[in-house]
DNA sequence: GCGACATGATGAATCCAATTCATAGTTTTC
DNA sequence: GAAAACTATGAATTGGATTCATCATGTCGC
């Protein structure tokens, strides 16, 4: 029994329609197509599915259950294909975000609040997880957008650059350091760096500090949320080095102090990496305009 | 843009058998079918459905939208194919029934009690309201057994005798009538008849008694209801003529006497009218095999 | 009842879309 | 790096769907 849309869409113009000769015009056909294919459909059934004993032939009991179930299926084809139109339209799409950067939390969620307003069809998603592979997944359209410090060129990748920050060194203000006006690499050598659970080549301040310097903190503590390792660093049991943005919340609090690493010309640049078609999408660089502007914003208070 | 089901049965398989090849084989075709098919949904639905940078392709996050739908929509199809199966083979089926003698009720409920729990896949439905031209509404597939005592010899129409009835007179004690052993059209004179609310034509006392005999009681009223009937004609507000099955629970009760009507050899016969080719469907067959027997075991208590 | 009209059915011819076949171009795997 | 697995592509073919012309039947107004 070999069931098509097309029977659906042509019993219920039937029904509509009253009749045979009327649904033909609703459906841009002929009176006699829809008559072979009322019969092939009755063929397939192996059924009548209308009573002919009068003229405008009405639908049988089966037919009326065939009815039921193209009243429920064909709106559900209908909202499919507008779904479709709007995303050809660019009106909605699919916004799921892999960030390589573990920090990058406190300012993408108040970009992704802004976003989600403007854009409420587009669906929207941040995946960690997937932090290791995410330019694979970029391409496997497993992801549409990677936040990373890292361009590397690749074919079919955009590397939209989005804001620079400083990784910025923050200890308590119990710890020896504070009373440096500046942090030098050897000053790691008898400290316990907190660090996010990442290998060391994702981490600025290897990349950027000890690793050329060749300086080993004393120890090197992962840890997963930013609020912990913030109160970790506050209770004096090791410092760390994080992005800007992120220290704005504590700069104010006498329990910290913050200082700049080496002479404070670090600087870093964060990427968005999208697929090459998708970054000209509407909703895309709007997020992309978003991620420029906002966090600046946010840096500033 | 043109989906059809074809689409959707594809689109699922290749995400099920992942990957283009082994869906082939899952819908019984080749290879290139499925990728001329895909690139006909793609371009009707007007963007990419499928991920082609890695081998075995996957869906895309479009793609994923409308395997939804499919999901939905298919198990939907498969039910409705399933109903038409059973339906041919006799399993399940629509049984409509209506009834042009009121007092049917009385036996029909209890046959179609059992009816239902030997057939519970039938629609089952009784309907008073178009009693007036049922046959007609037979032959239109509007219902599918019409409870008659008039057969007539229509094309397309099957009667199969269910049971025999005597119409019964029946009366108050404290009638006087009720001291009379048999009941003459002439007792009629001075009572007011209680009758259901139909056409003279449609009661068994006129059509089989009182017409004959030219008598005319000396009121009728109309009461739709066997129950009011029965207590009206308790409290000796009128008399009433009823088939013999109603009269059966009240019988053994003091209040109430029966006679028989004339010599008592008025017989009738209740008929079911099915379309020729619904009398030997096998729910049809277990009806009326239960419509002839169970209301003589009601009878006999 | 009797035409006139409307409606659906039917058969043959035609058309078009979907499939197949053969093969080429990829990517993945070992 | 070669073999294997997978998908794409173009031409030929097939087969189901549509059209056209016409017939059959039911409906409605007088």
């Amino acid at each position: 029994m070999y069931l098509e849309l097309r029977h659906f869409r042509a019993l219920r113009a039937i029904q509509q329609a009253g009749g045979l000769a009327r649904a033909a015009d609703l459906l841009n056909t002929t009176q006699s197509a829809l008559s072979h294919q009322v019969a092939g459909i009755e063929d397939q059934v192996g059924m009548a599915l209308f009573v002919r004993r009068s003229k405008p032939m009405r639908l049988s009991a089966a037919g009326i259950r065939m009815l039921r179930v193209a009243d429920r299926i064909l709106p559900e084809i209908a909202a499919l294909e507008e779904e479709f139109r709007a995303l050809s339209a660019g009106k909605t799409g699919r916004l799921h975000i892999a960030i390589q950067c573990h920090a990058c939390f406190d300012w993408l969620f108040p970009v992704l609040e802004l976003f989600r307003h403007a854009w409420p069809e587009v669906d929207v998603d941040i995946r960690a997880g997937l932090a290791f592979d995410a330019f694979p997944a970029l391409l496997r359209e497993e992801v549409d957008l990677v936040i990373s410090s890292n361009p590397e060129p690749l074919p079919g990748i955009t590397f939209n650059p989005l804001f620079d920050y400083h990784p910025t060194f923050i200890a308590s203000a119990q710890n020896p350091l504070a009373h440096k006006p500046r942090i030098e690499p050897e000053d790691f050598r008898d400290q316990t760096l907190i660090t996010y659970p990442v290998s060391r080549d994702k981490l600025d301040i290897f990349t950027e500090f000890l690793t050329e310097a060749r300086v080993e903190p004393r120890a090197q503590r992962p840890v997963e949320l930013t609020a912990v390792i913030l109160m970790l660093v506050g209770s004096n049991r090791g410092v760390s080095v994080l992005p800007d943005w992120v220290i704005r919340d504590v700069k104010s609090n006498a329990d910290y102090v913050t200082r700049p690493l080496g002479d404070g010309t670090i600087t870093k640049r964060l990427f968005a990496a999208t697929r090459d078609e998708d970054a000209a999408r509407p909703f895309m660089a709007h997020f992309l305009r978003l991620g420029r502007s906002e966090p600046v914003k946010l840096q500033r208070g």
